[in-house]
DNA sequence: GGACGATACGGACTGCGGTCCGATTACGTC
DNA sequence: GACGTAATCGGACCGCAGTCCGTATCGTCC
């Protein structure tokens, strides 16, 4: 999740054991039963650990779907940092900016149900996420680069648009096609990026 | 809240006098100690009432806030509706648009707590709001009006970035003034309108 | 004005997210 | 290999949103 880690204060060996057993198990219990079905005691009991223990690793709900999220999370981000144009660098503000949208979209499409709990457990968890900063800081960047007015808006703006529960309504309440929605999104980007 | 109410199949005269009982309680209550502090068994106990009453006539929390709110959602129909341009029919879709997008922004943030209750109490809350159907029909029209692509994604995306929690985001944990927002929804709208 | 059907009432109850703290276990040190 | 310390563990516990259903109240019709 974070790219500058840094110090490691050491991670006892029972501490990484429980981690990946609340993972595996956290993986396993939504794929089967639906994330919504899913209890936060559900979880602890299905890997054989206390909540107390799920809470002190994972802080909160949404920082349980995060932690199953940062893997793909972080494939993303490198190809935004060193992939190929237009996603990485090398091609206009413009372009990329417009890849990153429809990848992005791509992204919570695919994973929708895990990426709204990450966004809607708690109020406001969408936007102190760690994630969300990366996301948003590209965004800025680039809107900025594009000559874009208030580009530190614009980057809100895009986001807010991309929230699971949004996008989960277009696809399933509208029935949309992700096609669709991506051609929509990507020319939406450069509307933004535009004067 | 609906503007096409129609057939009302008669209130009892005790579920008039607890309604009203309930509005006032809770308006007192989220007033003198934030939306936050307040549960619903505290709202029921303050308007001397039974849960079940509660839920029954408001359906859940964020019911409980969209009633709180519909006076002054109302207020703002109407002149979107039948009011002076550019706000009401008069003025070019676009000019309608911005006027509608500074006018909305002042909305929720003039009451932020209640409208992100009203938005985010259950999962999805907003988007299935009586009034949130309003507003995005409303941005729909003139989108189309405007000769915008995707009138509908564009509608759903600026009524995206201006939640309650994203506004409240822009207030108060970056510091944002509200003129100078308003200013940049304003010129957000216009973009989204343009090709 | 009395009786009956429909509607609303209310509070006990459930399940869940999240907290707390005493017991337990791993790791560095001597 | 034994010890002290610091971190981890785990499940009892709390408050809250939302449900359920027996009971009380209203409006109406005779």
């Amino acid at each position: 999740m974070d790219l500058l880690a840094g110090d490691a204060p050491k991670e006892r060996a029972d501490a990484v054991r429980n981690r990946r057993k609340v993972l595996a198990a956290a993986a396993e219990l939504f794929a089967e039963r639906g994330v919504a079905r899913v209890s936060m005691d559900d979880v602890a009991a299905a890997a054989g650990v206390g909540k107390g223990t799920l809470y002190r690793r994972f802080g909160d709900k949404s920082g349980l779907a995060a932690a199953l999220l940062d893997e793909r999370e972080t494939q993303l981000q490198q190809q935004l940092l060193s992939g190929p144009p237009p996603l990485g660098p090398g091609a206009p503000a413009v372009e990329r900016l417009a890849a990153f949208t429809e990848a992005y979209l791509a992204y919570v499409d695919a994973h929708v149900d895990v990426v709204a709990l990450s966004q809607t457990a708690s109020p406001g968890a969408r936007l102190r996420t760690g994630s969300h900063r990366f996301w948003r800081l590209h965004c800025r960047i680039l809107f900025a680069e594009a000559g874009a007015p208030d580009p530190d808006v614009r980057a809100d703006v895009l986001l807010a648009a991309l929230t699971a529960e949004q996008v989960r309504h277009w696809r399933h309440d509208e029935g949309h096609r992700l096609a669709d929605l991506r051609r929509a999104m990507g020319g939406l980007a450069h509307s933004l990026a535009a004067g």
